[in-house]
RNA sequence: GCGCCUGUAGCUCAGUGGAUAGAGCACUGGCCUCCGGAGCCAGGGGCCACAGGUUCAAAUCCUGUCAGGCGCGCCA
C-alpha cells in the first residue's frame, strides 16, 4: 500500500525473479539490493525502469546487461504484468506495464478514497512536532507564517503515514523579553496620560504596543497608575501577554493551524523542573561550574564549545529552560521529536542534540527542520522589515491581502531551507501566474464536468461499471501513471520531511489534467440532445483547421468512453484533493 | 578566523549516483460556435560557480578555490 499497486507488483516480480535466479545459482546475491523503480524521462523507455542490474554489477562480477537478462529470463508472471521488457545500454531494465495493470490504479484510488496515499510506516510511533513558538511579544509576521505552514503540512504528512502526532507550541513566557514587554506597555500607558515616561532602550516599538496600552488604559488605567512601577509593569506584562497570545492563536486558527498543546516555559521554572534538571546533570558531571557560572558540557556531544546555563547573577539562560523542556518531551515518551526553527538558529542544533543524547536518546531522535526567511516583495520591490523598529508585515495583513490558500501554497512551494521570495502582487493574482489557482482550478474543473454530466442525466459510473479498457490514449495512461506515483511522492515527503514535494507533484498532475481536458472531449457536445442513443450524435467533429488539434478531435466519443473518462477524471480529482488536504489547502468545487 | 547553508535557463526554483538536466514566470508566435480561456499548444534560451578526485555512471558523493547568506553572547 505505501508504494502504490503497480510499483508493488513490479517490485515483487523483480524480487521473485532474482530469488529464482539465485536458487538456480545464476546470481549470488550476497545482499539483496533495494529495488528502485523510476518513471523514465522518455516515452520510448517504457513506463517503469529499474537500475538493479547495474547496482549489482560489481558485487556479482558480471556485466550489467547479463544480469538484466538473467532477471528477465526468470520473471514468472511476466506476460501477465508486462507488455514489453527491454534491456538498454548500460543495463537499464525498461518495462512497459500492461494497460490492465495500470487500470488497477483507478480501482485502488476509488476503493481507498481519502486514504489513497496514506501508509502505515509510522503506526505505533508517537511524534511531537513543535513549531511557530513565537514569543508572545507581538503579532505573527510572515516568517512565522512559513513556519506554521511547514509545520502543519509536516504534521499532516506524518499523520498520513500512521504516526500519532502532537502539535505543540512552546510559549516563551519567561525572562527578559517578557519584562521588556511589560515595561514597554507601561511606558506607553503613561505617555497616553501625559505622564513623563522613559521608554526602555530595547523596548518594543510597534504600534500594536500602543493598541495594547490603550486597551489596558480603558479598562484599568487609573488603578494601574497608582501602583508602584514594578507592580504596574508586571501587571502590564501579564495583560499584554494575554492579549498578544490571544491574537497569535486567532491568527493561527484563521490560517487553519491547530495545536493540541501549548507549553509554557514559565511553568518549567515555577515547578522547579529547570533547577532539578540542572542539578541532575551537575551530579552526572555534565554541568560544571566555572567563572561563577554553570556550563553545560555540550562539547562532549560534538558542539563547538560548552554553553552557559546559569549566569553569574544566578539567572538561568534560555538554554536551561530548553534543556528542561526537551527533557520533558522525552519523558512524555515520544519516539521522534521534530522542531521547526528559523534558519538563523542553526548553530543551536548541536547543543540541543547534545541535550537529547545526555538524556540517553540517540541524537537523531530530535530532528530540526530549518525554515529560511521570507523575502516579501510587492510588484518586484522588496518590502523592508525590522522587528525591533516595529516595522514588519504581519501574517494577518498577508492573509487579508492574498488569502489563506495562496499564502500556504507559496510558503510550501520551495524547500523550507531556502530563501523564498513572496511577491504579494503575484500571490493575489487570480491567473495562471499563480500556481495555487492552477491546481485548485483543476479540481474545480472536474467538479464542473461532473455537474454538467449530472444535469444531463449521465450518472458517473464506478470503476466496476465502466469499461475502463477503453482508456487507451497515451494521455490517459500518462495521467494514470502520474496517479500511481502519488503514494511514492508522499512517502518521500514523509521520509525527508519535505512538504514542497507535494506542491510540485500537484502542479504536474494539474498540468496533465488541463492538457488532457483541452485535447480530449469527455462529455458529448450539448447540441441536439434529441439524438440521444444515436451514435451519430457522438460522431467525430470536423477535422479542424487548427494545427495540432485535428487528430485529437477526430476521436470517436462513445457513451462507454465518456463513462470511462468520467471515472478517470474522478480519480484525478480525488488525488488532487488528497494532496491539497496534506498541505492544508482547500479543494474548491467552484471558483 | 571557525562552523552551517546555498550557487542549475534572463528571474524564481525542482532534480536525495542513472539515459539527451526540467518546471513556472518573462519573451515570441498561435488557439475560445463546443464539458469553465483562472485553460491549451509551439519556439528560443544551459561550461549545473570553478578545479581536481571517487566509479560502469556525478548537478548529485569527497577535497580544494571563489561568491552570497546565516551563526559563532553569562541575548531569546
Amino acid at each position: 500500500m505505501p508504494r502504490g499497486i503497480v510499483q508493488e507488483k513490479i517490485e515483487n516480480l523483480l524480487q521473485l525473479a532474482m530469488r529464482q535466479a539465485q536458487s538456480k545459482g545464476q546470481l549470488k546475491l550476497t545482499l539483496m539490493p533495494a529495488i528502485t523503480l523510476d518513471a523514465p524521462k522518455r516515452a520510448e523507455w517504457g513506463d517503469l525502469a529499474s537500475t538493479v542490474a547495474m547496482t549489482l554489477a560489481s558485487a556479482e562480477q558480471r556485466a550489467p546487461q547479463d544480469i538484466a537478462q538473467i532477471i528477465v529470463d526468470n520473471m514468472a508472471e511476466r506476460d501477465a504484468l508486462l507488455d514489453r521488457v527491454e534491456i538498454v545500454r548500460p543495463g537499464f531494465l525498461n518495462m512497459t506495464v500492461k494497460q490492465t495493470l495500470w487500470l488497477e490504479v483507478l480501482r485502488e484510488i476509488e476503493a481507498l478514497g481519502v486514504r489513497y496515499g496514506t501508509s502505515r510506516t509510522g503506526v505505533g510511533r508517537r511524534v511531537l512536532i513543535e513549531f511557530v513558538s513565537a514569543n508572545p511579544t507581538g503579532p505573527l509576521h510572515v516568517g512565522h507564517g512559513r513556519g506554521a505552514a511547514v509545520g502543519q503540512a509536516l504534521a499532516n504528512l506524518l499523520e498520513s503515514a500512521g504516526y500519532e502526532v502532537v502539535r505543540e507550541y512552546y510559549i516563551n513566557d519567561a525572562g527578559r523579553q517578557m519584562k521588556l514587554l511589560g515595561a514597554s506597555v507601561y511606558a506607553r500607558l503613561r505617555q497616553r496620560r501625559g505622564i513623563e515616561a522613559t521608554f526602555p532602550e530595547d523596548g518594543y516599538q510597534g504600534s500594536y504596543i500602543e493598541d495594547v496600552a490603550a486597551e489596558i488604559d480603558q479598562r484599568q488605567g487609573a488603578s494601574l497608575l497608582e501602583l508602584p512601577r514594578e507592580d504596574a509593569e508586571r501587571r502590564c506584562q501579564s495583560l499584554a501577554y494575554e492579549r498578544l497570545l490571544g491574537a497569535i492563536r486567532q491568527d493561527l486558527s484563521r490560517f487553519g493551524v491547530e495545536f493540541q498543546s501549548w507549553f509554557s516555559e514559565a511553568s518549567l521554572l515555577q515547578s522547579g523542573a529547570v533547577s532539578r534538571v540542572i542539578q541532575e546533570l551537575k551530579a552526572r558531571g555534565l554541568i560544571v561550574e566555572q567563572d561563577g557560572a554553570l556550563w553545560f558540557r555540550s562539547s562532549a556531544y560534538g558542539d563547538e564549545k560548552d554553553r552557559v546555563v546559569r549566569k553569574q547573577d544566578g539567572d538561568f539562560t534560555y538554554l536551561a529552560s530548553d534543556i528542561a523542556y526537551h527533557r520533558d518531551k522525552l519523558l512524555r515518551g515520544y519516539d521522534r521529536l521534530i522542531n521547526i526553527w528559523g534558519a538563523d538558529h542553526h548553530g543551536y542544533i548541536p547543543r540541543m542534540q547534545g541535550v537529547v543524547e545526555a538524556f540517553g536518546s540517540p541524537k537523531d531522535r530530535l530532528r530540526v527542520v530549518l525554515v529560511q526567511m521570507v523575502n516579501l516583495l510587492r510588484g518586484g520591490h522588496k518590502v523592508e522589515m525590522s522587528k525591533r523598529a516595529g516595522m514588519f508585515v504581519t501574517l494577518r495583513e498577508v492573509l487579508d491581502e492574498v488569502g489563506v490558500d495562496a499564502a500556504k501554497f507559496y510558503f510550501l512551494m520551495r524547500r523550507s531551507d531556502t530563501h523564498v521570495d513572496f511577491d504579494l502582487e503575484l500571490a493575489k493574482r487570480r491567473s495562471s501566474d499563480n500556481p495555487v489557482y492552477y491546481v485548485q482550478y483543476a479540481h474545480a474543473r472536474v467538479s464542473s464536468i461532473c455537474r454538467v454530466a449530472e444535469s444531463r442525466q449521465m450518472p458517473i459510473p464506478t470503476t466496476a461499471e465502466a469499461d475502463l479498457e477503453l482508456l487507451q490514449d497515451p494521455d490517459e495512461l500518462g495521467l494514470i501513471r502520474k496517479l500511481s506515483a502519488y503514494p511514492v511522492i508522499v512517502e518521500g515527503a514523509v521520509e525527508h520531511l519535505e512538504p514542497h514535494r507535494i506542491t510540485f507533484y500537484l502542479q504536474e498532475l494539474a498540468g496533465l489534467l488541463h492538457a488532457y481536458y483541452f485535447r480530449h472531449r469527455i462529455l458529448p457536445p450539448a447540441a441536439e440532445p434529441e439524438l440521444e442513443g444515436d451514435l451519430a450524435s457522438f460522431a467525430p467533429l470536423e477535422p479542424g483547421s487548427i494545427a495540432g488539434l485535428s487528430s485529437c478531435h477526430r476521436e470517436v466519443l462513445t457513451p462507454g468512453l465518456t463513462g470511462a473518462r468520467l471515472v478517470l477524471m474522478r480519480q484525478v480529482q480525488q488525488v488532487i484533493r488528497n494532496g491539497l488536504a496534506l498541505l492544508g489547502i482547500s479543494a474548491p468545487d467552484r471558483m
